[in-house]
DNA sequence: CGTATGACTTTTA
DNA sequence: GTAAAAGCCATAC
C-alpha cells in the first residue's frame, strides 16, 4: 500500500523534523488571518516545499498537539481553499474561517485575501 | 539508495 | 477568467 497520511499519519509529531516547523509556523498566525503553502514553506527556508507544507498539515487530520494548529488559516497561492466543495475539512475551514471574521466565497475564495494575508516578516 | 506519493505552485494554452 | 502539465522535495517502503 502507497504511503497515506490521512491514515497512518506521520509518525513523528515532534521533534526535528520538518513536520514540526511547519507546526511552529502556522502557530504564528493571528487570529482573522491567513497564509499560503508557499509562504509558510519561505518561512522555512525554501519556497517549494509547499506540498510538504500541505502535507505535514493532513497529518495533524487525526493528531492532537497541545498548542492547537490553526490548519484553516492555510490555503493555497491564490487564495482558494485546497478541497474540493464538500469535503468535510472543507466545510469544516470554511466554517473557522467565517468565526474569525474571514469571508470566504462560494467557490472557496477568500475575500480580500491580498489583504488577510499574513506577513511573517512583519514580526 | 531508488521509487512512489501528494491539504501545492508556476507556467502555458 | 479556467484547465492541463511539469516541477518540487520531505517522508515512507
Amino acid at each position: 500500500m502507497p504511503y497515506d497520511p490521512a491514515r497512518h499519519g506521520p509518525r513523528r509529531i515532534v521533534g526535528p523534523g520538518f513536520y514540526e516547523q511547519v507546526y511552529e509556523v502556522v502557530r504564528q498566525v493571528p487570529e482573522g488571518f491567513v497564509t499560503t503553502y508557499g509562504d509558510v514553506g519561505a518561512e522555512l527556508g525554501s519556497s517549494r516545499v509547499a506540498r510538504q507544507v500541505g502535507y505535514a498539515l493532513a497529518g495533524l487530520s487525526d493528531e492532537k498537539l497541545e498548542p492547537a494548529v490553526p490548519w484553516y488559516r492555510v490555503v493555497n497561492g491564490r487564495g482558494r481553499l485546497s478541497f474540493p466543495a464538500g469535503d468535510r475539512r472543507e466545510k469544516e475551514q470554511r466554517r473557522a474561517l467565517h468565526r474569525e471574521g474571514v469571508r470566504v466565497d462560494e467557490s472557496g475564495r477568500v475575500h480580500d485575501f491580498s489583504n488577510l494575508r499574513y506577513d511573517f516578516d512583519a514580526e
